[in-house]
DNA sequence: ACACCTTCGTTCGAATTTGAACAACAGGAG
DNA sequence: CTCCTGTTGTTCAAATTCGAACGAAGGTGT
């Protein structure tokens, strides 16, 4: 299907890419960890949960499309939600229209936890990516990250 | 330093674009993660060793050296090496210049491993990733994201 | 109503990651 | 030389992650 003999490599602007899509990505993922856990005890995850949960309606997601979100396993939702759970920040009720259904619901308190923890983070996410970047680099991410992101999950089903 | 009042909030593109930076990071990690495991048994973290070693004169290089190519922590790449040395992949000598220094370095088995594993992967990350992307669009994104790893190294000494 | 296949969320064990603590050493100032 | 500070790699406990297996229920075709 690739190659019947010698492999495409990555010429020096495709290394290039992929070496910096790398590692920008450990070191983002590492500083912004830091500093949520610093400043609200929250992990990244934790954090993301929250984000997602404000934003959908009702303040509350299916596990499931919740984890689809969250680009992560089922069973490490799950573990992530009863972490929340047990800090009072999320709660879980039954789906009425699917009795193995479960919704994650912000709690008024997980509500709080992120209008206190986003402001410091979204300040970070802007000064070590979004100010480091024109707004033409910007918009070019954009455009092609989502196409991958399309490409990637269209067939993510094994 | 960052806001009196208001915190500067991201609009659509900056969203856009950072988003699709985690969504495609994370979807990008799981599918290659699963690629090599099921291909060479390596993780993803495995194969990046064997890479920097590879690139590395005479095939080694420190601990510490190879932590922050990995970006890693100094712990982590304890327990990966141990894991490659059992598997015969990497060996550990100890540093002439220095003697608390480790110097990691890739045996024959290791390379023929690396050699197998990554024409592979190398399709994937194309597959996914390199042929997504326009060259105007991969030029762009290696160039912004040298930058913002550039930004993030600079301070990441605390 | 019946079998059949898929989906849902959890549980379980194994693997991995991290930061803190540690002992041993390097490098320089005095 | 001698202190003093920073570095190096490892160990340790704790937290997190994943995939496979699971029971329970949905949904479909007959």
């Amino acid at each position: 299907m690739s190659s019947l003999n010698e492999p495409r490599w990555l010429d020096q602007d495709e290394m290039a890419a992929w070496r910096g899509f790398v590692v920008a990505s450990n070191l983002l993922n590492r500083r912004l960890e830091r500093q949520l856990k610093d400043d609200s005890g929250l992990s990244h995850q934790q954090y993301e949960i929250l984000v997602h949960l404000s934003a959908a309606p009702g303040d509350s997601l299916r596990m499931t499309e919740l984890a689809d979100k969250l680009v992560t396993s089922k069973s490490g939702l799950t573990y992530q939600v009863t972490q929340l759970e047990r800090m009072g920040l999320v709660g879980r009720r039954s789906c009425p229209s699917d009795v193995r259904g479960v919704i994650a619901e912000l709690t008024d308190q997980g509500r709080e936890t992120l209008r206190q923890a986003a402001p410091g983070h979204v300040a970070l996410v802007r000064e070590l990516l979004i100010d480091v970047l024109t707004r033409e680099q910007l918009a070019v991410l954009a455009e092609g990250l989502g196409a991958v992101s399309a490409r990637l999950r269209q067939d993510d089903t094994p």
